[in-house]
DNA sequence: CCCCAGGGTAGGG
DNA sequence: CCCTACCATGGG
């Protein structure tokens, strides 16, 4: 557990790039809201809130915000109360698995919004990380909360529930865009309730998931694990399916846990080097 | 022109 | 259960 120590309008938070690893965390695909402004600077939105960044080595700025904000937002959001250095060594017993800690240990699973998390991998299905980032940008710009700074907050599931099918598809999401439209109304009308969907069993959450047209497995563990905090999710994308079938062809080891952690420390070496240096 | 992108659905074996 | 066509869009 880190303390965060006031600092001018901010906090900093003396946690290492190893535990924490903002550039490697915030860009690795499973969140789309931030972008780096700068040698070490990350702007980006979550719950609601603007927050900007500064990572060196000896940790992190979190500018402009108070103890509270920091506690009941953003220490649960980073996962700061995990023990990933736990995490990190059980996997290193597996030559490929020791490979992705070693190349991008620092990545942490985010605990986003569920519902942002469920339209972002909507949106994300055959389709790749910029156009999704944009799309999204462009969800945001139009029916969300202004934040300042040009930037809005991720609409609410009542404001885009009141959209026609019209105006989802003057989004730009192709053939998505009305898996998006009849997602808000499940919700809004109670047919999915997402509050309900985070004290399922995970099978339930799974099946609850997959009601909504457009879900299929992938996107359910991905909104599972980056939405619902369920680290024992474990998406299977075409990057994932290229690891296993490098180098699980017998299936991933059941013995590595959370599997959903092992995932994205695999995930993010695969497409950022594909596995080159193994 | 091709292929690919954090896939899923519908339809037919 | 499997397999295949198709889905809308942009980038390489």
């Amino acid at each position: 557990m880190y303390n965060p120590i006031p600092r001018g309008d901010g906090l900093f938070l003396p946690i290492p790039p190893k535990e924490l690893n903002l550039a490697d965390t915030l860009d690795c695909g499973q969140c789309f809201r931030f972008a780096a402004e700068g040698e070490g600077v990350f702007v980006g939105i979550a719950h609601g809130r603007l927050l900007r960044l500064t990572q060196t080595q000896e940790g992190i700025l979190f500018h402009d915000l108070s103890p509270e904000e920091f506690h009941q937002t953003w220490e649960e959001y980073f996962d700061l109360r995990t023990d990933y250095a736990a995490c990190r060594k059980a996997f290193s017993e597996d030559p490929t698995l020791a490979e992705a800690v070693a190349f991008a240990g620092g990545i942490r699973i985010l605990r986003q919004d569920p519902f942002e998390t469920l339209l972002s991998f909507l949106i994300s299905q055959n389709n790749n990380i910029p156009r999704i980032k944009a799309s999204i940008e462009r969800i945001c710009e139009r029916f969300g909360e202004p934040l300042g700074g040009d930037r809005f907050a991720f609409p609410s599931p009542q404001r885009l529930a009141a959209l026609s099918p019209e105006d989802f598809s003057g989004l730009g999401l192709g053939y998505r865009d009305a898996y998006l439209c009849d997602c808000v109304r499940r919700i809004a009308d109670g047919r999915l309730d997402l509050c309900a969907v985070a004290r399922m069993e995970l099978d339930d959450a799974r099946q609850a998931l997959r009601t909504v047209k457009g879900v299929g497995p992938k996107v359910a563990e991905c909104v599972l694990l980056f939405g619902f905090g369920r680290t024992e999710a474990f998406p299977v994308d075409t990057w994932m399916k290229k690891a296993l079938r490098l180098y699980y062809p017998q299936g991933f080891p059941e013995r590595y846990q959370p599997a959903g952690i092992a995932q994205q420390y695999l995930f993010h070496y695969m497409r950022t080097c594909g596995g080159a240096t193994a």
